[in-house]
DNA sequence: TCCTCTATTGGAATTGATCCAGTAGTATGT
DNA sequence: ACATACTACTGGATCAATTCCAATAGAGGA
């Protein structure tokens, strides 16, 4: 049996590349290419590196929110980048991602705790 | 500031009506609509019940996929039902999302230590 | 008869994500 | 001078998932 192509082999969740980014930004203002590069490091995202269209996308829809604001810099060689830092908004949002997040993890555990009741599976669950 | 629309409020973990599904199932064979009011009251679903419609699509498309089998069940009185039962590769399925799922955990784990690291936050973090 | 509850289905519209192509500046090698 | 590669961003088209909405239909009660 095969489930690659099957959710349960975990390609669901996406949509977290928001905290993310308010994670990545909160330690320094930085622009969509460097983001890209530091979110490819963390391994949360490993071996499945998010869009890069995307990921500007989603930036972009951030500074519509008032999530973060960006600015042009020309101060380095190569062609011109967007400087983005998080705006104040930002910050809650990061706040209420941290309670969400934790909800998310329970919710997780309760499905975990479904899917093992009645499948000891040779292992004690701990 | 009011992030009711925002995804850091918790509405991005969909897609995890499969293994809630397969969990379900794997108690009992059930139909759809007894399934949408199973669901309904697992706290994983609290005050946000899925689609009716989303549920019956997503059973079909779980039947195609071979993950469950259904027939119509006419024995109870009002309009027929439609049976699903858990196929062993059902059951394969229900295994292979355990591991999705911890493995889902652990990055939210990663991403909560990111978010939270340079933030205390007046609680120490456990 | 009319309403409500059970039970399922299908189409339309919306949203989100990905794919792909394009533009542009700089640096390097030949 | 020219080709190439890397940095950096943008926009359109498409594809998949989700939700919204309307319809059908049996059974039971007022």
């Amino acid at each position: 049996m095969d489930f690659e192509h099957c959710s349960c082999s975990g390609k669901s969740l996406n949509r977290l590349l928001q905290p993310a980014l308010l994670a990545t930004l909160s330690e320094k203002p930085s622009h969509g290419y460097a983001l890209l590069q530091r979110v490819c490091e963390l391994e949360f995202f490993a071996g499945a590196p998010p869009d890069a269209s995307g990921l500007y996308k989603a930036l972009k829809e951030m500074e519509l929110e008032g999530l973060v604001f960006s600015s042009w810099d020309l101060s380095a060689s190569g062609p011109a980048r967007r400087l983005y830092a998080l705006s104040s908004s930002g910050e809650a949002c990061g706040r209420q991602w941290v309670k969400t997040l934790e909800t998310y993890r329970e919710q997780i555990d309760g499905l975990l705790d479904l899917l093992t009741k009645d499948k000891p599976k040779a292992s004690t669950r701990s």
